[in-house]
DNA sequence: TCCTCCTGATTGGTATACCAGTATGGTATC
DNA sequence: GATACCATACTGGTATACCAATCAGGAGGA
């Protein structure tokens, strides 16, 4: 047997432009759907690490396509992509934003640490005298960058450069899925300008102890760093957990 | 215009049995194809760690669906998969069996230790008296199938118990994916009896630090095990090198 | 009033038609 | 004989029809 929708959008089929689902013609209530479209995951992806998506939200793969103008098969696909980095989970029943997990975050937090005092020592034997100068300018320019845009790429692009320094791109990587998988804690924390401030001086021991090519003393202030910058985020996630739990976001799992 | 190729099948539509592609019915060349089919990400990535499509082998999707009697949708979904586990990778042209690069061998050896090092160092603060001599057997248990399996799976039982010992999941899994990057070259590697038998000795090394609750003592003996296994690797490979590369396989990289 | 069963809607999973881009081979021309 | 061009046969990417399972809600009975 024919397919019968077939016939019955045959002539919509015949005259759609090249490789534009048919509801993206009238994207009334699109959320991410209104920007010229990069591409289909990066966008979800955005959705999800903004909280345009709430975290433990339900998601259906044909209730995504008219929010994102695509059809199942790359909407699918995105998802698979996502469920692969940490930010959507799949069960059973469907797929789920995945929710905030304190226990995940202080595992993360854990694996954080061996990950980046590994790539702090590697950076101290192999980067360059250049590289290490950039590092110590780097921290001055996304200091001064983070008084005006909130600080919010601050930290990680510092821990980034440094990966990339340790040479070893499997550390990098690894990194990287940490920090995507931190990355939405950033709308439920209260940055205080001195917790800035401090953050800033934290960064600046690193720095110093990787130009004097010191690997003890890198690692140290590394885990120094990691260690004052989850105590922060605890901190501000109790202070603000009632509230959090209020705004429909599913946040799991004890914050000790 | 309806489909033209719709019209052509739709009588091998109307009878085929539910989820079975057309081309199932008939899988003459099938390589994988002929076993009962857990799922077909399973059967493919043993198709890829077993040699069955060669590293550095060019794959379409079109050209697996009689493989593996499935159509494109899965098996483009397992490729994601595969793709994000490193086992296969996407150009521009298509997919691409990944090639066994020597130089992400040694890189992937100093993630590995940077991982491990972390996960017995834990293990010695975490893991109870009994999951301890547990390990202390599993060593005995795995060196005694050694002989009858040729050691197949014997060095990575011991070091996914290690991983579930550390109490942290991202490690566990950062470990699992080295060891899946690594699984490949156990079919390169010739393992004599007597690296059998140091590498038992190494892990015996392991177990007893763990149980003498030693963090640095564990932490050494798992980079002696580490740097020794992969110096066995190397010598292997260079050894068998030129027959290596004649079997059509694609081995990139330098082994210093 | 409560429980049970049935029906419709919704879910992910799959098969497949079509598209645009690209590589490849042969052919015709110089 | 060499080269340029064009047709054909691929490639992955996308849209969509269909399937089975399962969930939700309502109607009917006890």
């Amino acid at each position: 047997m024919v397919d019968s929708e077939d016939r019955a959008t045959a002539a919509a089929t015949a005259t759609r432009a090249a490789a534009t689902p048919a509801a993206a013609a009238t994207p009334a209530t699109a959320l991410a759907a209104e920007r010229p479209a990069p591409d289909l995951y990066a966008r979800m992806r955005e959705a999800v690490l903004s909280l345009e998506l709430a975290p433990g939200q339900r998601l259906s793969e044909r209730g995504l396509e008219p929010q994102f103008g695509a059809s199942r098969t790359p909407i699918r696909a995105a998802l698979m992509r996502l469920e692969s980095e940490g930010l959507v989970s799949r069960d059973p029943r469907g797929w789920t934003v995945a929710p905030i997990d304190l226990d995940e975050l202080a595992t993360l937090a854990e694996f954080r640490e061996v990950l980046e005092t590994a790539i702090v020592r590697l950076a101290t034997e192999r980067a360059s005298d250049d590289d290490l100068a950039g590092v110590a300018e780097l921290v001055m320019t996304l200091s001064s960058a983070s008084s005006a845009d909130d600080g919010l790429g601050t930290g990680t692009g510092f821990h980034r450069e440094l990966a990339s320094l340790s040479g070893n791109t499997f550390l990098a990587t690894a990194l990287e899925g940490v920090l995507t998988r931190l990355y939405r804690t950033r709308w439920l924390e209260v940055r205080s300008a001195e917790s800035r401030e401090r953050a800033l001086h934290e960064h600046e021991a690193i720095a110093n102890a990787l130009r004097s090519r010191d690997p003890a003393g890198a690692e140290l202030a590394v885990v120094q760093h990691l260690r004052a910058t989850q105590q922060r985020l605890l901190e501000s996630l109790n202070a603000n957990r009632v509230g959090l739990r209020a705004s429909g976001m599913t946040i799991a799992g004890d914050a000790r």
